[in-house]
DNA sequence: TGACAATATTACGTATACATATTATATGTA
DNA sequence: TACATATAATATGTATACGTAATATTGTCA
């Protein structure tokens, strides 16, 4: 169990990566005009856009009125408890709203703003920039496979959290 | 620029990931009672660690005495501001301590303690099982390709954040 | 030496995420 | 129907990280 070097430990690597694209990518937005979508915005944000319109792409939690707050979360990888401050700087920022589920008024839906519809493509573009950019001097290979580990660790990290 | 599935953006798979190890760990540090070693430490622990006992490790950083607060906030890709938090935070749990710099007296100098080299060994032992863990059904090919691939984001996420 | 620039650290406010407790509502069962 | 339980969302406090400003110390140059 030597002490190896922080740049071999996954752990390391996954959490310093995390920072360094948050930074790069909130510098970006900023820039282009777009400091009302935060980086934390884009994961669920990127779950409202496949709802965009059709209402089918979310499978059994897409409807008309919206996404459920906490089917949202469960989307996303995010808790209840940090949802509802997550939606509140979304609302205050113009791209969400909350509506009540007349058929349980337990629950908050999430709906997109047409502000949040209108600038899914100028997101869409910074992220795509962005990550022509990070894998500028990565064989496709590479990235494909780098991509598909990190799927399988996903996935097996949350199967791991439950034991 | 279609609106991919979350799954396959980059950026997405990367916080998430993040996200869940974090949160793995953490649970891991408790079960095994080490709640007093927080996830966040062990982005700078790994450094401290290098430099135990024999001060080279560290190159120009290594001395005697420690290493400075800033140029271990550098190693860990940590902004000055986001170190004093965390080394505070240590400092409680017992794990390094500040020293004054005699000849500069600007400088603080961050030295682990008794309690923060004697944790290594267990610290290592679980990041170790959880990173086992996680690549379980991976093959090892694939799983070297993914971290050499995001050692080199870091680079260039790094080198990208200057423009 | 005195003024000014550079460096090191901290202070303060904000963003992001979690755990736990609480409130409101819904559901199942006696 | 009444009560226990489950579910949805929020409130509160903490951990983590950043940006900007403030403070203290050191270095440099006229």
């Amino acid at each position: 169990m030597e002490s190896q070097h922080p740049n071999d430990c996954l752990y390391y690597l996954v959490t310093r990566v995390s920072l360094s694209l948050t930074s790069l990518l909130k510098k970006r937005l900023v820039e282009s005009g777009c400091d009302f979508v935060k980086p934390a915005y884009i994961g669920v944000l990127l779950w409202l856009w496949m709802d965009d319109g059709m209402g089918t792409m979310l499978g059994k939690f897409g409807k008309d009125e919206g996404i459920k707050l906490n089917d949202l979360g469960k989307l996303a990888g995010l808790e209840p408890s940090s949802m509802t401050g997550l939606i509140d700087r979304m609302e205050k920022d113009g791209l969400a709203v909350r509506a009540n589920d007349p058929k349980d008024r337990r629950v908050t839906n999430i709906q997109l703003t047409q502000k949040g519809i209108n600038v899914r493509k100028h997101i869409l573009e910074i992220m795509d920039t962005v990550t022509k950019e990070i894998f500028a001097t990565i064989p496709k290979k590479q990235e494909d496979i780098a991509l598909d580990v990190l799927k399988k660790i996903l996935i097996s990290a949350s199967n791991l959290e439950k034991f």
